[in-house]
This record gives C-alpha cells, sequence and structure tokens, in this order.
RNA sequence: GGGCGCGUAGCUCAGUUGGUUAGAGCGCUUGCUUGACAUGCAAGAGGUCACAGAUUCGAGUUCUGUCGUGCCCA
C-alpha cells in the first residue's frame, strides 16, 4: 500500500528486494481494480478498447518458462496500453485439454488406488478431473499472479465451464442444422491400451526393429503364360486377414520410365564423389525393366480383366486392381491393400470403393470376429506369429528366403507410450471446405496478419488441404456431444438438455463421445465474452486486438479460431497474430514437464524476481531464433549450481558435486527422497535481468536521496547545462524507439534499447556528472534535480511494462520526495504507475548535434582511462593531459573540465589545435569524428618504456594497415565512379585522420628511441 | 520426400534498406574497501561472420549450391 508517512531513505536496502515489492504490489494493483475491463466507455465512445484473450494453459500440469514468456509478452502489451488510454481487457482462463488430461489423472488412479476408470464410472471418473483442475487452475493461477500478468480475474473462464458449455452447445447446433457435421468412416490412430482415438500431435514415432516378410497370393484360372500368384512383402504380416486387394500399377512402364528420368536429372547435377550411387541405382533400373516389367505389365492387364486372387488362410478371393500406390520400382512390384488397418491403403480404398474394407480388430486391439475362428481374440503380435506359421506351413512363405531385417518407423501414443494402430472408426466431422476458404481469405485478404509474416504460409498450407475435421472423441472428460440417435431413425441435435427426455423416452440415446478439446478452444475470443449472448463486453471487446502464441499450434488453434469467428459472428476474432519463439533447454530440446527439463517459473521468481525474469525473457525475444536456455540446479544447502544434463534431469535426487549433499527433484516420490530438501532449478540467463533491475534501483536511490530537498519549478531551456541536454535527447530517442519497437512486437529491441540507456547512458554518465553539480546548493542543482525527476520518472513508464514490480516500487518513493515533476509544468504522478501516461517522445528535445559532441567528451575521457589502466597507474594518482584537436571541438570539451577530474581523476591542462605537455606524456588517438583528436597524458613516473613502445607499435601497425586499406579503395578508379560521393568523401576524410594519427604516432615512438 | 528457420567471440545472442577497423551479456585476465550499486567500477584478451561459388567499386548482410542443426507437414 502507498504509504501516508514518508520513506527514511537511509533505511532502503542496498540490493532490490523483490519479494517485499512482489508482496506489496499485486495486491495493491488488485484492490485498485487496475486490471478489470469495463465495456461501459468503451461504448460510450470515451476509450479506445484493447483486448486479448489469454492462450488457456491446459491444466494437466503447471507451467514452464514457455508460458511464462507467451504471458510476460502478453502483459507487456496489455500493461502499455493501459498506460496509453486504452480500456484493456485481458482475459485469462485454463484449458480442458481432453484427453491429455484424462490420461493423468486416469495414470494416477492406477498407481495409487489400483483403480481403472470403468470402477469408478462416467460420472465418479469426471468428479475426479474437476478436483484435478480445481488443484491446476489455482496453481496456475497463481503463478501468473506471480509472474506479474495484468488479467482481469474477476472474468477468468474454463473451456468446460457453463458459460463456454453454452457456447460450444449453440456452435455444435448451428453446424449440425446447417449441414456442416456428418458422421463418417475414418482410419483414426488407435491406442489399444486408452481404448480411443488421439490425435496425430499426441503421437511419436519411434524407430524399432522388425521384419520384412514376403509371401505370395494364389492367382484363381490364370491363363496359359500368365502369372500363377503374385508375390507381396510386408511388415505387418498378421493384416493380411484384413487385406481386400492386392494392386499393381496402371502404367508400370511409364512410371519407371518417371523414375529413371528423375535419377538422371540428380545425376546431371551431382558432385562427382556422389555420381557412382546414383549410376548403380539407373543401372538395377534397367535391370528390372528385363526381369519385372513383361510380369508387372501382364498383372496390369489381368487386374482390368478384373481377375481374382485366393488370399490365403482366410477363404476368401480379393481383386487384383491396378493403382499407383503400388510402386513398380520396388520389391515385387505388386503391395497388398488392407484399408482398415493402413492410411495408404485407405486412400487406396478411396480411389477403388468397391473393394470394401475389412477391420479384423476390437477396441482393445485382439482380432475380432472377421478373422478365421483360430485368430480370433488374438493380440496383433500372437496372430503376426500364427499367421507366419500357417503360411509358410501352406507353402506361401519361405522362412529361409523370404525375410529380412528392418528398422521400423513405429507410431505410438504419447499418453499411454503403446503402438498405435491404424483403426477405421466413425467418427464425428465437420465440413472444412467453405470453413476452411473463409479463414484462408482472411489471411489472404490482409483482415488477420501473422507476424512474423513467414507463418502465414504453414497457415495456408495447412488450410489449403480443406480435410474434414474429425471432432468426436471416445472420452468422458470433456464436453458432450448433443446429439441423440437410434437405430433406423434419423439423429437429433439438442439444445437444451429439457428435450433429451423426450427422445430418450422414445429410444433414442445420447451420443457417448465428446468433442475435440480445440473445438471448444476455437470459440474462446468470444465464448470468453458472453456468446451467444450479445453482451456489452462482446459489444466493447471483440474482436480481439491480438493474439500472441508459438507456431505450434497455428493450424491446430489459431485457424480454427478464425473460421469460428467469421462463421459464427461474421468477424476475424483478431487482426494481428504474433507468433513468438520457444524456450528450449541447453540441448536445444523444447521444454516439457515430461522430459524433466522444465523450469517452473516461480523457481526463476524466487531466486531472480519477477522483474528479473521477465526483463530477462523480453531481452531474449528476438525475432527469427528460438530462446535457448541452458538449465541448471540449484543447490539447496550450498547456493551452487550444478548444469542440467539429460541423465541427471530425470533423477529423483541429486548429490550436490559442490558440497556433496543430496537434494530432491521433482521427480521425487519416495519418502526418503521427498525428505531432502527440494533443489530449484533455474538459469543463469537472468542475472542479466537480476543485475539491471539491482543497478535500476541503486540508481534510483541514489536519484532520491538526492532530491530530498526538490522544489519542483518550470525550467528554462538556456538553464539546462550540455549533459542535460544531452540526456534529454537520448531519452527522447529511446522513448521511440522503445515504442517502435513495441508496436512492431520486437520486444528485445525495447529491452536493448532501455538497458543501454538506463545503465550506460543514465548511471554512467548522467548520475556520475550531476554528482559535482548536488554537491553545492544553488540554481544549477535546481536544474539537475529537476532533470533527473524527470528522467526518471520517464524511464520508470518506459520500463513498467517490462519490470512492473520495480517500478511501482521507486514510482511510489519518487511520489514522496518530488509528487509534483516535470520541466515545463510540474505534473502530479499518478497514485499508480500501471495508470500513468505511456511517455510519448519528444521530438523537440532530440539533438543530433548535442549527441556527437557528448560523444566526443566521452572519447576523450575513455582515452585517458585507456593510458590510466594500460600503465597501470593507481586512480588516486592525478594526472594532467592535453587534448590537440580543432577548435569546435576545444569549445565544446572546456566546460566539461570538472568531469574530467572526477570521473577520470586527470586534468585538462590544455586544449585546442597543437596541444601537447611540457612533461613526457602517452598518447593516444581518437578515431571516428572526421577530425584528428590526439589525447597526451603526462604520466610522470609510471611510464614503462617498452610497454608503451610495444602499446604505439600495436596502435602504429593497425593504423598502416587501415590507411593502406583506404588508400587502395580510393585508389581504385571503379569505387570512385561508382560509389556515392558521399561515400567517397567519407572515405578520404577517414584517410586524413588516420594519417595525422599515424604521424603523431610515428612521432611518438621517435621520441621514445 | 516437401516446407520453414538457424549456423557470427569459450557460452547465449544482436547486427534495419549492402558502405567506419563486426557488437552486447556471461565467462576469462588485470586493477579498484572511489559516499547509489562488488547483483558494482575501470580496462584488456578473444572472431577466416559454417564451407564453396556468383552478383557488386564494395558482401556478416543479396543469389546459388554444399555441409551441419532444429521445427512443421507427409
Amino acid at each position: 500500500m502507498p504509504t501516508t508517512s514518508k520513506t527514511d531513505l537511509a533505511t532502503l536496502p542496498s540490493a532490490y528486494d523483490h519479494h517485499a515489492a512482489q508482496a506489496k504490489w499485486y495486491p495493491f494493483w488488485e484492490e485498485k481494480g487496475y486490471f478489470h475491463a469495463d465495456p461501459a466507455p468503451v461504448l460510450k465512445g470515451d476509450k479506445k478498447p484493447y483486448s486479448v484473450v489469454i492462450p488457456p494453459p491446459n491444466v494437466t500440469g503447471a507451467l514452464h518458462l514457455g508460458h511464462a514468456l507467451n504471458n510476460t509478452l502478453q502483459d507487456i502489451l496489455c500493461r502499455r496500453k493501459r498506460m496509453e488510454g486504452y480500456e484493456v481487457l485481458w482475459m485469462p482462463g485454463t484449458d480442458h485439454a481432453g484427453i491429455a488430461t484424462q490420461a493423468v489423472v486416469e495414470r494416477r488412479l492406477l498407481q495409487e488406488e489400483k483403480l481403472s476408470r470403468h470402477d469408478l464410472g462416467r460420472e465418479g471418473l469426471i468428479d475426479r478431473i474437476w478436483q484435478w483442475k480445481e488443484q491446476y487452475e489455482k496453481r496456475i493461477t497463481g503463478q501468473l499472479k506471480q509472474l506479474g500478468c495484468s488479467c482481469d480475474w474477476q472474468r477468468q473462464r474454463f473451456t468446460l465451464d457453463d458459460q463456454c458449455a453454452r457456447a460450444v452447445r449453440e456452435t455444435f447446433f448451428k453446424l449440425f442444422s446447417d449441414g456442416k457435421v456428418y458422421r463418417g468412416k475414418r482410419l483414426v490412430n488407435w491406442d489399444t491400451f486408452l481404448q480411443t482415438a488421439v490425435s496425430d500431435d499426441e503421437v511419436f514415432h519411434e524407430e524399432v526393429k522388425g521384419h520384412f516378410w514376403s509371401f505370395h497370393y494364389p492367382v484363381v484360372d490364370p491363363k496359359a503364360g500368365e502369372p500363377t500368384h503374385v508375390t507381396i512383402a510386408t511388415t505387418r504380416p498378421e493384416t493380411m486377414l484384413g487385406d481386400t486387394a492386392v494392386a499393381v500399377h496402371p502404367d508400370p512402364a511409364g512410371q519407371l520410365d518417371k523414375v529413371e528420368a528423375e535419377l538422371k536429372e540428380k545425376l546431371a547435377a551431382a558432385p562427382a564423389k556422389e555420381r557412382p550411387p546414383i549410376v548403380a541405382q539407373i543401372e538395377a533400373l534397367a535391370e528390372r525393366r528385363k526381369t519385372h516389367l513383361p510380369k508387372l505389365l501382364q498383372l496390369r492387364d489381368m487386374a482390368k480383366r478384373g481377375v481374382q486372387l485366393t488370399l490365403p488362410l482366410a477363404e476368401r478371393t480379393l481383386p487384383l486392381i491396378a493403382d499407383e500406390w503400388a510402386k513398380p520400382e520396388l520389391g515385387s512390384g505388386c503391395v497388398k491393400i488392407t484399408p482398415a488397418h493402413d492410411a495408404n491403403d485407405y486412400e487406396v480404398y478411396q480411389r477403388n470403393e468397391s473393394i470394401g474394407t475389412i477391420n479384423i480388430m476390437q477396441p482393445d486391439g485382439k482380432l475380432n470376429d472377421s478373422v478365421p475362428e483360430k485368430y480370433r481374440g488374438l493380440t496383433m503380435p500372437q496372430a503376426r506369429k500364427a499367421v507366419i506359421a500357417d503360411l509358410t506351413e501352406a507353402g506361401f512363405h519361405d522362412p529361409e528366403s523370404d525375410v529380412e531385417d528392418r528398422l521400423i518407423d513405429l507410431a505410438h501414443s504419447d499418453r499411454s507410450k503403446t503402438p498405435i494402430e491404424p483403426y477405421l472408426a466413425d467418427q464425428w466431422f465437420v465440413k472444412m471446405d467453405v470453413l476452411a476458404q473463409s479463414a484462408m481469405d482472411a489471411v489472404t485478404s490482409g483482415d488477420v496478419s501473422i507476424v512474423p509474416e513467414r507463418y502465414g504460409k504453414s497457415y495456408l498450407d495447412w488450410l489449403g488441404e480443406k480435410r474434414d475435421w474429425p471432432v468426436g472423441r471416445q472420452l468422458w472428460w470433456g464436453h458432450r456431444i448433443p446429439v441423440w440417435r437410434k437405430d433406423g431413425a434419423k439423429s437429433v441435435c439438442l439444445l437444451d438438455d429439457s428435450e433429451a427426455q423426450k427422445v430418450e423416452k422414445d429410444g433414442f440415446t445420447h451420443d457417448e463421445e465428446v468433442l475435440d478439446t480445440w473445438f471448444s478452444s476455437a470459440l474462446w475470443p468470444f465464448s470468453t465474452m458472453g456468446w451467444p449472448d450479445q453482451t456489452d463486453l462482446l459489444k466493447a471487446f471483440y474482436p480481439t486486438s491480438v493474439l500472441v502464441t508459438s507456431r505450434d499450434i497455428i493450424t491446430l488453434w489459431v485457424a480454427r479460431m478464425v473460421l469460428m469467428g467469421k462463421y459464427l459472428l461474421d468477424e476475424i476474432p483478431f487482426p494481428e497474430v504474433y507468433i513468438h519463439p520457444k524456450i528450449l533447454d541447453g540441448f536445444g530440446e523444447t521444454m516439457s514437464k515430461s522430459k524433466g527439463n522444465g523450469v517452473d517459473p516461480l523457481d526463476v521468481i524466487d531466486q531472480f524476481g519477477a522483474d528479473a525474469l521477465r526483463f530477462g525473457i523480453a531481452y531474449l525475444t528476438t525475432e527469427t531464433q528460438d530462446v535457448r536456455l541452458p538449465v541448471e540446479f540449484v543447490c539447496p544447502h550450498c547456493q551452487g549450481t550444478i548444469n542440467q544434463t539429460k541423465q541427471n534431469r530425470v533423477q529423483p535426487r541429486i548429490v550436490c558435486s559442490h558440497c556433496d549433499k543430496p537434494f530432491s527433484t521433482q521427480w521425487a516420490e519416495k519418502d526418503e527422497d521427498l525428505a531432502l530438501p527440494r533443489g530449484p532449478v533455474t538459469s543463469e540467463r537472468f542475472e542479466l535481468g537480476r543485475n539491471f533491475c539491482n543497478k535500476l534501483w541503486n540508481a534510483s536511490r541514489f536519484a532520491l536521496g538526492n532530491l530530498q530537498d526538490y522544489k519542483p519549478r518550470a525550467i528554462g531551456p538556456d538553464e539546462l547545462r550540455i549533459e542535460d541536454r544531452w540526456l534529454l535527447s537520448r531519452l527522447a530517442t529511446v522513448t521511440g524507439e522503445v515504442s517502435t519497437s513495441l508496436d512492431e512486437y520486437r520486444f528485445a529491441d525495447a529491452a536493448r534499447a532501455l538497458y543501454d540507456f538506463a545503465w550506460n547512458e543514465f548511471c554512467s554518465f548522467y548520475l556520475e556528472m550531476t554528482k559535482a553539480r548536488f554537491a553545492q546548493a544553488g540554481p544549477d542543482k535546481q536544474v539537475a534535480q529537476a532533470v533527473l525527476a524527470d528522467a526518471l520518472d520517464t524511464l520508470l513508464r518506459l520500463l513498467h511494462p517490462m519490470a512492473p514490480f520495480l517500478t511501482e516500487e521507486v514510482w511510489q518513493l519518487l511520489a514522496e520526495v518530488a509528487p509534483l515533476r516535470g520541466l515545463t509544468a510540474a505534473v502530479e504522478g499518478t497514485e499508480s504507475i500501471c495508470v500513468a501516461p505511456w511517455p510519448v517522445s519528444d521530438a523537440a528535445a532530440i539533438d543530433p548535434t548535442i549527441e556527437e559532441q557528448f560523444a566526443k567528451f566521452q572519447a576523450v575521457l575513455g582515452a585517458v582511462r585507456e593510458v590510466r589502466q594500460g600503465l597501470g597507474i593507481p586512480s588516486k594518482e592525478s594526472l594532467n593531459f592535453a587534448v590537440d584537436c580543432d577548435e569546435e571541438t576545444e569549445n565544446l570539451i572546456k566546460p566539461m573540465q570538472p568531469y574530467f577530474t572526477q570521473m577520470a581523476k586527470a586534468n585538462a591542462v590544455e586544449l585546442g589545435p597543437d596541444s601537447a605537455l611540457s612533461e613526457f606524456s602517452s598518447i593516444k588517438s581518437i578515431s571516428g569524428f572526421n577530425t584528428p583528436i590526439t589525447v597526451h597524458v603526462g604520466v610522470k613516473a609510471f611510464i614503462k618504456i617498452e610497454a608503451e613502445k610495444a602499446r604505439l607499435a600495436k596502435e602504429q601497425a593497425n593504423l598502416t594497415k587501415f590507411t593502406g586499406a583506404l588508400r587502395g579503395k580510393l585508389g581504385n578508379e571503379k569505387f570512385v565512379a561508382n560509389a556515392p560521393a558521399e561515400v567517397v568523401e567519407g572515405e578520404k576524410a577517414k584517410l586524413a585522420e588516420a594519417e595525422t594519427q599515424l604521424a603523431a604516432v610515428a612521432a611518438a615512438l621517435a621520441k621514445l628511441g
């Protein structure tokens, strides 16, 4: 709370106390209601709206640094816009994440209580998942608050709450009524352990050792001269029981020509050393024409004629068909087709529907009644053994010659870690043709722009396929599909449960399935605002202003929000999508809880502070690169750090390599491990942010101390000294840079501009220089105080979005010593920096001449310091120096004399053309101003002849090389003729400057002998 | 296989439309108990800008190819 009594500045700690600031200011902001958005002023036209919906974190687990980055960036945007006077709505909430959450809870249930979901039943399991959700939602909310996020917590939503459920139901009803929902067959990724379909992004691929078996199917009634059997090969022999065709290419000769032409093209382009293998391939292809082509042509003709093959073991026949999926250049050239259990084969079926599909699997992964009795009830591995044995015995397979080893890329379920079975199932689909097109149009027309632009391509490519969206999931956790079905009757979709009882009396049953999580997420930008009701919130804040997210859900989420917004509200959900980088660990892997490399933002916040984390994140958020963050454990005993490795990141306990004491990690489960203190995981990258915050804290302490007797008064322009004007000029420039950078989502540029300004200009120069002015009361001190108060005020406001707690803490302290500030008119600071006006760059203050002149002063100061350090002259020894320079430079430097004394303990005893010292001096030339400046530093007894000679010789060598290069350039007629005149003139000036310096160095060397 | 990135100092990264002798933080070396700050101050060492070509008076920056690496899609 803002204190009513004045703080004793002497008691302020010498290091920024982030714990205290965070504990104090977040509750204050919430109590004041700064984060609560009010639609009224927007609807009245008094304020412009700015709204953002949070990408809802899923309630499966706690947030990691990736989320911290996502939310920090949103908060920076929101806080900045709030300061600019917009009515800001940042809508928070969480996602129910269907399968992920159900899987986590089920796994836990099995581990801890040895219960399956069937033991609890649908209602029981859902109850348990709600409990889990409550726990994690609370944790996530807490994390976001610790991070300082300025969300409108009074409006927090959950994708499965009543309001979102209503939007989901309304949407499904509309889709159903419009005929955009249908039920169809589709090959899904079946998890036989969880007995549900999983989406493509819940599948991971892993290579496993397997085999490639060949066997043959007899031809039914071959004509004379025709093959009597067809050879096919497969990695999954057991699926032959579900075969419905064998395919041969419709134009094997043409296909071979095509492949050969491609190989030749590749050969022509290949470097010599890569040619032999390509030549070998071409030769093999030629050989294949002789050995295989005649037979393939025969088979192709037989396929056209409608020849049947006998399917061994299954006592049925299947057709030989012509289809391009068969590759004449590979294997036998023929391929078996199992549409119900292979994605490619299913596509063949779609082109040749007459072959039909046969599903041979039950939901539990065992063979069903479509296969001969002896195989029924076998698991896939069991069936594989039996099929091979039986084929061998029947003479269709020779285990000696017809099998080879092969690595197989096998899909696994991310949820159960068991192999996926492709499985043909009835599914609910949403027709995507029109909807996808509308979402594509939104981006191609520019109504929605994606930043950086390149991500627009993956968005358009994906939507361009217009694949229908399978929306059903065989789960219990989610929005239940509002459809009631009855055999032989038309299904009904009900908007209201009151009608359900009626239809159920008529024998209709409620569909068991729930909707894909992304179905509810797609409605998020407006379901959270009360749609389908036309609420004030929706009227004021929809469409939102920007969506901030990471690239992996552009297709799953962003595209679907766009098409749903257009479909339901006839308006895009946001005009801009900003795609930010991802956080990777030191090995370049994305962070995840399951991998063990996830970092809890609270660990970082505890150690370095929320401001440090946020500033560090902004500093790292560049446009093109992901953020690589080497991660380390911090020993709770000795605070030593231990680098995280792929080995130790999954261990429940680690022994500290510094103090040999053990500590526990997030994997600790056994009591003996849990009893140990936990070692947090952080990254030393955030030291940058912490150090910066501390620097700013101390600069503020210094400023506050020197403002104790500050009295606001208007400062005339002629009262400003050169360093005042310089600082105000730089501040105006930086203000402009920060605003522009944030407008363009260049967070790193904004952070770097502020870091450099605050540290290297405000602290290192302005504060150092004003020390002398504060030492003596008078008008000069008053001017310095006014400039200091104004500059600090502006700097705090610029930094507030990135470092909210620190800036608020200082803002409140500044209000105590300088409640009124401003150079021309005294303005009272706002009660919180959250609602202080965002700085506007004062173009009139920008003075490039002052900035360049000041740079000369800095360069001379640097030269003196360099000589002192180079010769090891103790800092308490006072030095004299002279500056040989033109009159303009002389006039500039003259008034800075006190600052040389103060900042380098050196006296400028002579300035201007041909200045030098009578005492023995070391020289240092300064380049870059297109006028020679040479500094002569009197070095008294400290000269080390040999070291000085070496230093000068090195400088001479550099200058000789440089002048040589410049002469060469200027001697090049083409350069002089083609380069712009100002470039040529610049090079000439540089040469003149360097030659003067070279002469000075040579003279100094000669003097040393 | 297709698409999109990335490869710059020991590490993590900046480097606008081609035009100073390529920068920062960390780490390293040297010196500082200097009245805001050792989470600091001053200075220093450290780079064939992955490689090979091309365009240009001029390339870290543009183009082509190669290698390495990562992500997405199939």
